[in-house]
DNA sequence: CTCACTATTCTTAGCGT
DNA sequence: AACGCTAAGAATAGTGA
């Protein structure tokens, strides 16, 4: 036993960014989605809550996590935001379009500072989800990018429309009232 | 500045399983669903896949996050699940049932040791995720439940079938060959 | 591919504001 | 409520089997 367990230098920050290498790329799929899961399983248990998560890896292999069930809470999700019950507040609802999509890319292609990181995150969110400050940040964010590239406007837009809703730096919102 | 900064215990462990205080639960409720969600959002960027996550709060609020957009994975899935393309190998989908709310519910009544909570957070992955020894684990759990209560036959079972499914433990799986 | 290990980074429970 | 802080707990990148 002339143990010398110091194999690993333990973990290192990572740049966020796709992963370039194939096989590494697949083992932090495979980690980080069980860890998503299981941070997933552990809201649902503290807080009482339901949760569904769809995740389509590279291969477009559907991988999910449901509680009660994924199709529960999507039916849920989908009659909330189909139909508009009145009886319930639903001020959280809300939906982003394409804007995503093009910041991920722009993330890909050039890799700026942590400011361009940090909004572009953030553009991945639900609206609703980030504070006024957020979003003054995000705002600075998009406004350079707006010059870099065309932003298609949204192809579909659910028709659930009782409350707020609006464009805002090409980003769909929506919040009933 | 006599700093007296060490007001805080720091982090303390909880116990896995709904959080009495309500106040208490909102806070976690709010910071844990922001950290889910900034998961879901690296898992993105950094292995290039698409997630979409639906939360309902207590209150039945829905918080949502999407990448691109929830609309298009949730489009994708439908798809996926209902017409079952069969170009794809779709090794990976599997649906939970009843199991997961039973065993939540169990969770918070009777508070064993840590066998039983890792068996009844796995409890609510999608089968296909967990490895045989998991299984194993989690069917030993499963037995001694049994005696306990009754599981409810499942209701729904979408029509996808050209694979493998079966019932195992009361729970409903299906991976397509 | 799955599992184990572990140094290190990241997350968050508990308080204060 | 939302935000800041801090230390303890949890997740994970890198590595080897």
């Amino acid at each position: 036993m002339t143990s010398k367990k110091k194999g690993s230098s333990g973990r290192q920050r990572i740049r966020m960014a796709k992963i370039e290498k194939e096989s590494h790329r697949q083992v932090a799929f495979s980690k980080r989605r069980a860890g998503l899961f299981k941070k997933a399983s552990e809201l649902c248990t503290l807080c009482g809550v339901e949760v569904a998560i769809i995740v389509f890896s590279l291969a477009k292999k559907p991988f999910s996590f449901g509680h009660p069930s994924v199709y529960s809470v999507l039916d849920r999700y989908r009659n909330n935001t189909s139909f508009q019950q009145q009886s319930q507040p639903m001020e959280n609802t809300a939906t982003r379009s394409e804007l995503s999509l093009v910041l991920s890319q722009v993330e890909e292609e050039k890799k700026k500072g942590e400011e361009m990181r940090k909004a572009s995150e953030m553009a991945k969110w639900s609206v609703d989800e980030m504070s006024l400050l957020q979003l003054q940040e995000m705002r600075y964010a998009l406004e350079e990018l707006r010059n870099t590239m065309v932003v298609p406007p949204p192809s579909y837009m659910n028709p659930m429309s009782t409350g707020f809703s609006c464009i805002y730096n090409s980003s769909y919102v929506h919040a009933s009232s």
